[in-house]
DNA sequence: TTTTTGACTGTAATCGATTACATTGAGAAT
DNA sequence: ATTCTCAATGTAATCGATTACAGTCAAAAA
């Protein structure tokens, strides 16, 4: 490996030197300059990244937390993130979570042992359990889409579920639409109770019903899109227009009523959160 | 900052105690090793992996380079990397290139300056220039999806093309298709002529005609596939199969031909490589 | 009793770069 | 001619952990 010493030799200077040629080469002269960067380019000298790392104690590495590499609502926020990291010389820690509480742990611990300097994270299972709220509590940490609950005090960077669910429901009535159904993610969620007090918020300023059993849903999968109609399908009042809580839910949605013979959207509408292609 | 030295001292050892009772504790009586492990949590003590790092020369890192965060193609590919890289203690590095070779050579540059022990592509462009072909050749690296052209040595995972996109001819034409057009991706790609060549080597063998106006395409999306059959249509001949050489083309080219008024599979059948959902 | 052995622990070098502090020497100020 | 200044460079400490080597000491062997 060629190493700074290395460097300092074939140039004829101190390793000081040849440090400060590459960060701050006007504490050098032009002369001696020269001649470093002329060995430098010689011996193929690049430094060694973790070495300068541990001098500063900073890796300029950011963990990324991701419940599921393959929805591309995340992707895009996590090319976002790539991206504005990229700019300011960080690197992005793929961290796939699976939604498994011990990967979030590990991924977490990573910021102590300067692995990494902070965290961002995609969902909102962490911190978990009362061990990752002490983990978490020593985190640069920021979370994306979802407000946790609980004391820890960090910035959260989400959407305002509620105005833009009211928007969506006011566009669906905007359409003469008087049946409406809902099919919601995880129920535990923030986002959850957000998004169904918009709904019900413009449903009643307007009196429409909006009975419980119109409700269903609890994953934002395809497949809990294809149930979500499947149960609509079996109610008594059939709606004419259905919330789905997230785009894949509504692409479900959308083949379940297909596949059941109903047009969309001359049958029957079906919205959907994310705007994903 | 907790170091290993305030440890010690709380433990009354010296650091190499510390070291070891982490590291190999069966060389460390268990009297000490109890002491230092009690010190250990009082301090809430985690080692620096950077400085380890800088002693082992090795940072337990990979980069995987990918041309596209949203594809889910790929993204199904790195959640099998990212498994695969934590099972082993490896952490993965995000590298969006969008294609752009300046960002690919700064990441590539990474392994060099010890921030990274090695490179996977997803995509085919590194190395591009003759620069960064001498700066590949100091690089382990692996490509995935694609073989490259050159003299540069190094493992490749890929497709077999040649005998997927003959498989796939074979299952087209058990359908009775008599008329197959093809919109490809780039064909500056290796993947572009081995499909090509699997589906000319197909029909020759059944003797059907394969006119070079029924191939069109260029790019892996899916406003290609629409322009694609927004070509075909106008074409004297219409096709009753199209041979999509990815998935997101075939996205693209059944959302043309329904706009069109054509019926798939019924009127026109439509086959695609990657199998995303 | 003396020597040997080996388990355990400490001292200090090491990884590669950065940087506080010391030193040198040419030119300016007196 | 002497002192002062400051730019340029070198020496060596430092970051935090690991590990080669040396030292200690109790138990085993002679």
């Amino acid at each position: 490996m060629t190493n700074i010493k290395k460097v300092s030799e074939l140039a004829g200077v101190s390793t000081a030197t040849v440090s400060r040629t590459l960060k701050s080469p006007d504490q050098v002269s032009e002369a001696t300059r020269e001649k470093v960067l002329l060995a430098v380019k010689q011996a193929g000298y690049r430094p060694n990244w973790l070495a300068s790392s541990v001098k500063s104690g900073r890796s300029n590495t950011i963990v990324v937390l991701v419940p599921n590499l393959v929805n591309p609502f995340f992707m895009r926020i996590i090319g976002g993130i790539e991206q504005a990291a990229q700019e300011n010389g960080f690197s992005v820690l793929l961290g796939d979570t699976q939604g498994a509480p011990e990967r979030e742990h590990e991924y977490a611990s990573m910021v102590l042992t300067n692995r990494a300097d902070g965290l961002i994270q995609l969902d909102h299972s962490f911190p978990f359990s009362a061990a990752d709220a002490d983990l978490a509590a020593q985190i640069p940490m920021v979370s994306v889409c979802e407000r946790i609950t609980g004391d820890k005090k960090f910035p959260v960077i989400q959407l305002d579920n509620y105005s833009a669910s009211r928007a969506l429901t006011h566009h669906i009535l905007s359409f003469g639409h008087q049946q409406l159904a809902a099919i919601v993610g995880q129920t535990s969620s923030q986002i959850y109770h957000e998004r169904l007090a918009g709904i019900r918020s413009v449903l009643e300023e307007e009196g429409i019903p909006f009975a419980d059993s119109q409700i269903t849903g609890g994953a934002y999968t395809i497949e809990a899109g294809i149930a979500g109609v499947e149960y609509l399908l079996r109610q008594p009042q059939r709606p004419t227009a259905i919330f789905c809580f997230n785009d894949d839910i509504a692409i479900g949605a959308i083949h379940a009523l297909k596949k059941a013979g109903l047009r969309v959207p001359q049958d029957i509408s079906v919205v959907g959160f994310d705007n994903i292609k």
